[in-house]
DNA sequence: TTTCATATTTTGTCCAAGACAAATATGGGT
DNA sequence: ACCCATATTTGTCTTGGACAAAATATGAAA
């Protein structure tokens, strides 16, 4: 049995859309402890998660929650033989089967061998995204477990950090800060961006995810920040992503640049906004880097 | 001008408590958009961080919201002079200067010599969580920023993550799963732990923070684990802790042990629950692990 | 047909005030 | 000094209504 917040937790679905459904859509019904508080069973957890996994992929909450539990069922199997058609057997493929096998020792290995072979600059810029887009359909179409994604995202972290900390330490210009808005708290787009970077000697100073708009504004002038890099997971709503954005790029300094990267950021790619330049493939950053040495050249 | 949400986000201050402290004690008193949301200003922004950076030192929001600007400035810079004069002049504090400093190649240098020079064992038992503590307080004081909290995180996690990577692939029992509830976002004591534990041969499996109970349960039996590692800062509520602790317990097999750890569990180092073994020290860790290999040694 | 702008529907968030649960402080006894 | 019962403070949950934002459908122009 589960109270409101634990709930909102596990599941990621706020109090508010839980309790909206329930008046709009009569699902969930959750019993009611003494005092009035809603208590869920493990059955309607269970159906929320796989609703909140449906929506993920696009499917709407109207017709998900009318369902029956058998019809809902149904759905999401139809929906996972769909996602399996659409998967082409790519050469990551064995990778995949990896990590759905929680093969531990043989993900490692195959990562690092990986790194080892191509490097990491085009590791990252190559392979990594593959990785990222297949977890991620794995992910949706419910063949993947959460545990499966965590270790995943785990290893490769590692992998990346401990590449990025054997290179020589960089010296050359732009110093680049990068980091998330609050709201974004995925932080693996930073160390890719990192990975494509560094080699290339830019000094890179990461802070992780989710720092506040106003600790950005510090970090640029304590560090003499020259280039912002902002990363955004395809989950972040573009048109918040843009509002936030603009926001930053008002308190910086004319002269720091904003460069905005990650999934989201493809919709926006033919927006012209002043003072951000979109990286929605990391080979952009590479261009933009180049750029920005020979604007500074003199 | 900042919404609701925004403000949540950015100070941590829930919705609710937002607008019931604004009914209860008459602030904050955001202004509002043409169709009735609440809009606040920079300065109440401030002054709202300001109240939850002391709040997080202990004190009581009744008082500090009865406050005007002023007082309330007063009393910040009061406390930060207690602090200063409690804090003890440690032979870590050359370090904390250089995160104050905001200095990058420093503080990187500091921390990589002293983990060559003490070993990956003793440096996450002894330097580590005297330095988190530091900057904790450093923090609590005011004196700290947020970028540079995050830079220092950033800098120790890859710190970790490389020694800990550049072990040789560990094979002895037990087989252990590291991860934090969710609720939990700092992952940074589950390296720690596998800093102490990985060079005893224990096979880690990190999986990172904020796992949910249900996929904790799926990893147990993917991995064959046979030691569920969690992980709880301080601001845990002690009391939530306990019950997430023993909902986990109860839905592991008997002999899948827990540990629980991390500076909340001190305040339940004496709280006798069956089934769950409180290791508010790192030290503990070891202890607990030559005690389970002697017990699983025949 | 495609593309773009405009309606319409759907969906999520915000609001209000009241109630109560949980956390913390206080007083009195050992 | 410690511990327990009681009082106060503080945070979270409740309801139903309203409206903002996102997604989809519709229609007009290229």
């Amino acid at each position: 049995m589960m109270t409101i917040a634990q709930l909102e937790r596990e599941t990621g679905l706020s109090k508010d859309v839980l309790r909206v459904w329930e008046r709009r859509y009569g699902f969930p019904t959750p019993s009611r402890a003494k005092s009035g508080e809603r208590l869920y069973d493990a059955e309607q957890v269970e159906r929320l998660r796989v609703i909140k996994r449906l929506m993920d992929q696009g499917q709407r909450p109207g017709r998900l929650l009318s369902m029956s539990a058998e019809e809902l069922n149904a759905h999401a199997q139809f929906q996972q033989s769909v996602a399996d058609e659409a998967m082409h057997l790519g050469p990551y493929q064995a990778i995949i089967e990896q990590v759905l096998s929680d093969d531990i020792a043989g993900l490692r290995h195959s990562l690092s061998r990986l790194l080892a072979k191509l490097g990491l600059q085009r590791f990252v810029q190559d392979v990594a995204p593959q990785l990222n887009e297949l977890v991620g359909n794995n992910w949706a179409s419910g063949r993947l477990d959460i545990h499966q994604e965590h270790f995943y995202s785990e290893e490769l972290g590692r992998l990346l950090r401990a590449a990025i900390g054997g290179l020589r330490a960089a010296n050359q210009p732009p110093r680049i800060l990068l980091t998330t808005l609050s709201g974004e708290e995925h932080g693996l787009g930073l160390l890719m961006v990192e990975g494509v970077l560094a080699p290339e000697g830019a000094q890179c100073i990461c802070l992780g995810p989710q720092t506040p708009i106003e600790d950005i504004f510090k970090a640029v002038s304590a560090y003499a920040i020259q280039v912002v890099i902002l990363s955004f997971s395809s989950t972040f709503a573009h048109k918040k992503g843009l509002a936030a954005t603009k926001q930053v790029r008002d308190r910086l300094p004319a002269d720091v640049e904003i460069w905005a990267g990650g999934a989201m950021t493809r919709a926006l790619r033919n927006h012209d906004s002043p003072g951000v330049l979109w990286t929605p493939e990391l080979a952009d950053c590479l261009v933009h880097l180049t750029d920005w040495r020979e604007r500074h050249s003199n």
